[in-house]
DNA sequence: CGGTTGCTTGAGATCCATCAATAGGAGTGG
DNA sequence: CCACTCCTATTGATGGATCTCAAGCAACCG
């Protein structure tokens, strides 16, 4: 079984059997988080670069006045911090959202990697590249997007994400996650999420049973939500 | 005069004076861009890496149904790009705002700074870090927080980092953008922006005249924003 | 002076939040 | 197996926040 990260990995860089090899050498530490826990806890020390092999997690804010928005979303190959320093304070927890094995990296093995390999190197630039272009994306979806295209956007994204560490099949993916946590993520009511989910699947576009997501009809969906996927910066997975 | 980006690494870094002229070195091809036009237009190859010297700039997103939003906003000494690789294709053009110096960075040059100083190599880091909390305190403000809120925190915000350059006059400092631009950029209609603006000059909060913005309240901005600072990970300039 | 741009105000429509209640499913203990 | 509880999904009703359209005004500029 290929390691997520090193086949996500695989879309950024040319990498060599050996650089594989190199890469999978640097995942120590693995470790269970159950679901719903905090994996790093806000002001914690952390002292290596959280990992996710399995399982789905997010970043989150919790706000004075009782509300929380989700940050950045985790799938399984996603790198959690940024990879060139130790995380001193973290300034927002970090938690699962289902059950998740996390690996750790250590930022000066991954450091000492790098220094030698370029191919390696440019892997590692381009994930960080990777995560601020979602987060980016994930920002104009909440300042100029309705909750429906907002929905949407994020169907095709982890449709293309998924997609690409081998987690979709066909169109369809798991998406253990509750309507809660969407409104959370999306910045939304859940009464709205829930309606909102109601008009795409009445329309067609999806249907979502029992955590199993299936896209029935992909370009409406992108089209709804101005979904470009060259963000994502990869060769392709749905034009082509 | 210190250079604006040396200014800011201060507060992240135990830089010495040998270091500080070392940055100061890196700096090449100082240009000049008018205001409202691009810096660096979505597509185009950038080699260096932009970096603000004077004046106001912005990352946008212009949406297939004419609407924008601004991702981030940059500042004297903002570097606008990761400083690990060479940007290849911008997903975002930059744009300035009022007319902008920009001195280019070559990364093959940062990257030989950093390999022998751990501290410059620690200072590119906070920086990178820095800027990536403030996109995600952005993110939090456009999917929890109210109109005003938003306009509160982002003039919260804009204080500690213009005063960690030098460019805040006690509790006021130059605002030089349009209420469109605000609009933009917290996600909101410029009819609702105007109207939240007088809200907070009702209550006495704050004032903005010709382009200067005076805060007269600076705890009830923070308690009505939820700001807390920390996220700009500095010695702090408020909380002293 | 006319044209442009940005700010302001009003009115109406729409999106979305909140409050409240119901229903289903999973787990738990009797 | 049933009663109970908790969590999630769903639905209805209402109010509020924000958008859109439209118009007027102020400042600046050639």
């Amino acid at each position: 079984m290929i390691h997520p990260f090193v086949r996500k990995l695989r879309h950024g860089a040319r990498l060599t059997a050996a650089d594989e090899l190199h890469l999978a050498g640097l995942m120590h530490a693995v470790r269970q988080v159950e679901a719903r826990s905090d994996i790093v806890a806000e002001g914690a020390p952390a002292r290596t670069l959280p990992l996710i092999v399995e399982g789905w997690a997010c970043r989150y804010k919790l706000l004075e006045n009782g509300k929380r928005q989700i940050i950045s979303l985790f799938i399984p190959g996603d790198l959690c911090e940024p990879f060139g320093v130790q995380p001193r304070h973290m300034d927002h927890p970090l938690s699962a959202i289902t059950p998740v094995t996390i690996a750790a990296l250590s930022p000066s093995a991954v450091k000492a990697a790098i220094a030698d390999n370029d191919r390696l190197e440019e892997a590692f630039w381009w994930d960080l590249l990777l995560a601020a272009a979602i987060d980016r994306e994930h920002l104009v979806s909440l300042g100029r997007l309705s909750a429906p295209e907002r929905l949407a956007h994020l169907f095709c994204e982890l449709y293309v994400r998924l997609a690409r560490v081998g987690l979709a099949d066909g169109l369809e993916y798991d998406l253990p996650v509750s309507q809660l946590d969407l409104s959370d993520l999306l910045g939304l009511s859940t009464v709205h999420v829930n309606r909102s989910l109601q008009e795409l699947r009445r329309s067609g576009l999806i249907s979502w049973r029992s955590g199993r997501l299936t896209i029935h009809d992909l370009p409406a969906l992108q089209e709804l939500s101005y979904f470009d996927e060259t963000y994502l910066q990869g060769e392709g997975v749905i034009l082509r």
